[in-house]
DNA sequence: TTAATTTTGAAATTTTACTACGCCTGATCA
DNA sequence: TGATCAGGCGTAGTAAAATTTCAAAATTAA
């Protein structure tokens, strides 16, 4: 529909193609427009617009609206168009979203070569799982501790240096340690990471050409998604987490039946525990 | 939409009930009819179809209009197919990711009819925005309060009853408390958010028919997905992530270069920080 | 049963989409 | 240069659609 829109301006009279240029300026605020609202929107007459929609082979002015609501929610594939200064809140929600599915979208294409069944096998053999991030990836290793702790694992997480540095001189051969860092670089974790004592096991979520990559059993790599305007929010944030909602799963299965007797059960405490 | 009408279907009354079912029965029609045919076809009254909109949380029927066209026009891919005991460890984390995808796609489909606009007002007006939630959704109000952080507004996370009962106490007029919780139904939280001092904002992250929904003066609707398996990881974690990235970038604009400047500096101090 | 409440539709009102008509602009021709 | 004319455009009016009001009917509670 935008398409056509913009094919058939140059045939159009002036009028006419101002509206024509503004409906493709601004398409959402159309689509929830009235007939008065766009002609003063586009400095011009009602009967303009309506003219306007029979040239382009529309019924009217209420099909212009079908069409382009229908345009608008048909996504042409979830690209990620940065935000500008001047889109609406739901323009811009709407693009943050879209990077956001588009990130999922990769992670999904690249897992075949994520070495998910090592990542499962080590994990399934761990005394306790403990995951480590900093700032953000904080947040993120505190997700994955709950989730991975309803498998009836010993699960924490640690979200500050010192912390983390703590841990790393009391680690036991069968422990694992999940370290997660968007770029892998802030030297107290890598340190921790490098100076584990009694040989844990690292999995590192993480770019993996950083200097924290080299120190650990297993990288999972987290693609390191160019912040190109300052409105991207994290989205290698939350494909973090679906890596992770995968790897429970996996691990999960793995288990067997005692994992997944432990998960029902978790599930089920959730359910209306305050019933009366 | 759809999915939202019929979820509404047994609390409404029988003429209502009625209209909802033929919209149901017959969408693509009903996108295109007037308010009259569809009163006509549901062998009801104007008044009633109106009415069953306002119902659903819509401004109108031209609303209603909208809502079903962009409805039908939406693609379904990443359908979720669920997790079985002898899938590969790869093919279980293929399905994870399908359904994580599946529902970001649904948020973005619902997008325009959550009021955004709304919440970055009410944000934008914020001494300080307080992020409230327990379990799994304790990493999501932590998430967020980074997130939020960045733009220069106070922030803080809590994530323990204790604590959530005693700010509650506390908050000024012109605090936001973003209440987040999956079911809205934990008790102690929807009497924080009820009995609230000094009249601050309630935004609830939750199901819009919960009681903690009753309590908040903006609802920021978390779809109840409904838990197929044991294997399911809980996405509706994901979408509200994801709605609060879109929310953080919508509010960034609103805020507009002061909050940008920020929000660029943030950026930058993690930009090697550690370069000696 | 009656009273109170909710649900419902007829009719009035307002808003919105669409039409008829004439003015204006600018191009063509005398 | 001025008269004529065609097409584009907007004013004002009309039809239709959406919305509100209000009272009757149905349902529920007492």
């Amino acid at each position: 529909m935008l398409a056509q829109i913009e094919n058939r301006l140059p045939s159009l009279s002036r009028a006419e193609r101002r509206v024509g240029q503004w409906l493709l300026a601004h398409p959402r605020q159309a689509a929830e427009a009235t007939l008065a609202e766009v002609a003063g929107a586009c400095g011009t007459s009602e009967p303009t617009v309506i003219r306007f929609c029979r040239r382009l082979g529309l019924g009217g002015f209420r099909e212009l609206t079908l069409r382009l609501t229908e345009a608008l929610s048909r996504p042409v594939g979830y690209v990620h168009r940065d935000v500008v200064a001047d889109d609406k809140a739901v323009d811009a929600a709407i693009k943050v979203l879209d990077a956001s599915i588009q990130s999922l979208i990769e992670v999904r294409a690249e897992l075949s070569s994520i070495p998910i069944e090592r990542a499962v096998t080590i994990l399934a053999g761990a005394r306790q799982i403990v995951f480590a991030g900093l700032g953000a990836s904080g947040s993120v290793a505190h997700d994955a501790c709950h989730k991975f702790f309803r498998l009836g694992i010993p699960c924490s997480a640690l979200t500050d240096t010192p912390s983390i540095l703590q841990y790393a001189a009391i680690a036991a051969a069968s422990d694992v340690m999940v370290v997660i860092s968007k770029t892998g670089q802030a030297p107290e974790v890598v340190r921790a990471a490098a100076r584990r004592s009694g040989g844990a096991t690292v999995i590192a979520l993480t770019d993996p050409g950083s200097p924290l990559a080299r120190e650990a059993a297993l990288v999972l790599p987290c693609l390191p998604q160019e912040d190109t305007s300052v409105y991207t929010p994290m989205s290698s944030r939350l494909a973090q987490l679906a890596l992770l909602d995968a790897i429970q799963v996996a691990l999960a299965l793995a288990l067997g039946e005692p994992a997944i007797t432990k998960l029902r059960a978790s599930k089920q405490a959730l359910k209306r525990p305050w019933a009366h």
